[in-house]
RNA sequence: GGCCCGGUGGUCAAGAGGCCUAAGACACCGCCCUUUCACGGCGGUAACACGGGUUCGAAUCCCGUCCGGGUCACCA
């Protein structure tokens, strides 16, 4: 057969030859042990948090060498593409603080050298290389039909033997240039696949930078290179992209190790140098006592935009990202509270080899102390930024007073043991609510059972505020109000003989203090009544006890 | 089913043959601090899947079993 003629039947309308691409796509300049990696999603809908954490480690093996990153897009499979799905990975990366400076930026706009970086938009130089392995008897076209391949498919299913495109079953293996041309002019259409050198008994091994030294029976299936439509398999396109791209370390889901032997097998094929492989474990869940993979379908939690919308700062979701890839991270964000998160010593070798849980309950405590840090400046902006996305009334009610906003969220801020109320931005909300009269009421059943409602009347009708004291002569003037009603100031003594009062000054300050906020538990009292001001004080004193007599 | 990978407390996990009477974190429980809550401090419950080897010695090495996950497309 000759060759040569094939492959010019077969791609009349290239001209281009690989050493061009070659040429046109040098090498990088980067300094020694420098990886490239990058991260290759295909537009099928929103970014999974998966993903995301894919690409943060994807782009942390490239900034921890001093390497690159850049951005592909995989759009090779038209049904299942969503259409804004390109912007929803790039707008999902961004708000969680992986900025893209090589690969595809957005819609339509790229930036770096070795371009374009969406896979639908290089056809020509799949083409090129596809035409090439034809040339070297390397490739050939299929005419198989899909109901063929089902049926054979069936046939090799109930023979148990190994189903696939193969050895005697290539049917179009072997096909001669005349069966060929003749199929063409009749219009039948075909794809191309691979004539695989594999054999029966063939090894592969590979080392994966984070599961180690794997081996695994070589490819032996004629894989698909090019559809009938032109547009090439996922693993003849990740073999092309990533050679000319420059890719030194394909980091992916371990989803993709089972291929990897087609994988190795297009490269040595193609005759370039094999990528180091990294494969993570996919983020699960618990699901009916099982583990399971986050499902893009099923759970909304699997999506970066619920983080996004339930508040969750991008610093939260990143750091919680991180002690799943480093169980060291916690120790080191420890001892370097300040760092920068870049500052992190990441490490490929120290990734799980198995997939973890997603622990929502974990996220919330690494958020709680990520925004305990912030000042209530930071807190107030970030909080304001993301109502005005998703609650517009609280937005609202921020703005209107933005000083006493930020007063609320400085009680206990900024201290040696900050409180930890807050894990996202949705809490907020919560935790200022009674500051404002638009939502604050006075409400007698907030009053706790073993606090009798006359006493806690009287107690209020003598309370006097003074808006000069300071804390600890406003504690006295609670303290005061004890002993006139039954109540001792020292807690201790109550406790030592609970039956001699009827509560001690904590029960005392719960009165004022569901006064004043309608709640039992709150941030230190003093501070609010500070940031309530006086008349305002007074307004609540009177409504509580209206409300309070009133049953 | 074939082929890969994995199995340490509820969760994330330290652990590379003796330092393991098995770290730490989250969650949970108790106590302390405390005007409530939160913070903080102290303490507690709770794990090497099972069975065989190898070895003076095994969570660690080998084999088998079981269990979990992934994959077997002209989807990525």
């Amino acid at each position: 057969m000759d060759y040569e003629k094939l492959a010019e039947l077969l791609f009349s309308d290239i001209k281009t030859i690989p050493e061009e691409y070659e040429n046109k796509y040098a090498p990088r300049s980067l300094p020694k042990g420098a990886r490239v990696t990058r991260f290759a999603p295909s537009p099928t809908g929103y970014l999974h948090i998966g993903g995301l954490f894919s690409a943060l480690i994807s782009k942390l093996t490239a900034d921890v060498s001093g390497g690159s990153f850049y951005l592909r897009i995989e759009d090779t499979d038209k049904k299942r593409e969503v259409e804004d799905g390109v912007s929803g990975i790039v707008k999902g990366l961004s708000d969680f603080g992986i900025d893209v400076t090589e690969g595809v930026t957005g819609l339509d706009s790229e930036v770096g050298d070795y371009g374009p970086y969406t896979q639908s938009k290089r056809v020509d130089i799949y083409k090129c290389f596809a035409k090439d392995l034809v040339r070297r008897g390397l490739a050939y076209p299929c005419f198989c039909t899909p109901k063929e391949l089902s049926n054979m498919r069936e046939e090799q299913e109930k023979d148990e033997i190994t189903s696939g495109y193969y050895g005697e079953f290539a049917k179009c293996r072997n096909l001669s240039f005349e069966e060929i041309s003749k199929n063409i002019s009749a219009g039948i259409p075909y794809a191309i696949r691979l004539r695989s050198p594999g054999t029966e008994d063939g090894k592969v091994t590979f080392d994966d930078l984070i599961k180690g030294k794997i081996e695994m029976p070589e490819n032996i299936m004629d894989i698909v290179l090019l559809k009938t439509d032109g547009i090439p398999t996922y693993h003849f396109a990740h073999c092309i992209d990533d050679h000319l791209m420059r890719t030194s370390c394909v980091v992916r889901g371990d989803e993709w190790i089972s291929s990897v032997p087609i994988h190795i097998q297009l490269f040595r094929v193609c005759g370039f140098k094999v990528p180091k492989y990294a494969h993570i474990a996919p983020i699960m869940k618990l699901d009916d006592g099982g583990k399971r993979k986050l499902s893009k379908r099923k759970d909304p939690e699997a999506a970066v935009e619920y983080y996004s919308k339930s508040g969750y700062p991008k610093e939260s979701v990143l750091e919680y990202l991180f002690t799943l890839a480093n169980s060291n991270f916690e120790d080191w964000r420890r001892a370097n509270q300040d760092a920068l998160l870049s500052d992190f010593p990441f490490s490929l070798k120290k990734m799980s080899v198995s997939g973890a849980l997603f622990d929502l309950q974990k996220l919330n405590d690494v958020s709680k102390n990520v925004i305990s840090f912030m000042s209530a400046d930071e807190v107030l902006e970030k909080t304001l930024a993301w109502a005005k996305e998703y609650n517009t009334s609280f937005y609202e009610l921020l703005v209107a007073d933005e000083t006493k906003s930020r007063e609320i969220l400085n009680i206990d801020r900024k201290k040696a043991k900050p409180r930890k109320d807050i894990a996202k931005w949705s809490e907020v909300l919560e935790y200022v609510s009674y500051f404002f009269n638009e939502i604050y009421e006075a409400d007698s059943s907030a009053l706790p059972e073993n606090i009798n409602r006359t006493d806690a009347v009287e107690i209020l009708k003598a309370y006097n505020w003074n808006a000069t004291d300071d804390k600890d002569e406003w504690f006295q003037r609670v303290k005061d109000l004890c002993e006139p009603f039954g109540f001792t100031p020292n807690v201790k003594e109550y406790k030592e003989n609970p039956d001699a009062f009827k509560g001690h000054v904590g029960d005392v300050s719960t009165v004022i203090r569901v006064a004043m906020t309608s709640r039992t538990n709150t941030p230190d009292l003093y501070s609010i009544m500070q940031i309530l001001g006086e008349d305002e004080i007074k307004n609540r004193i009177k409504a509580a006890i209206a409300a309070w007599e009133k049953k």
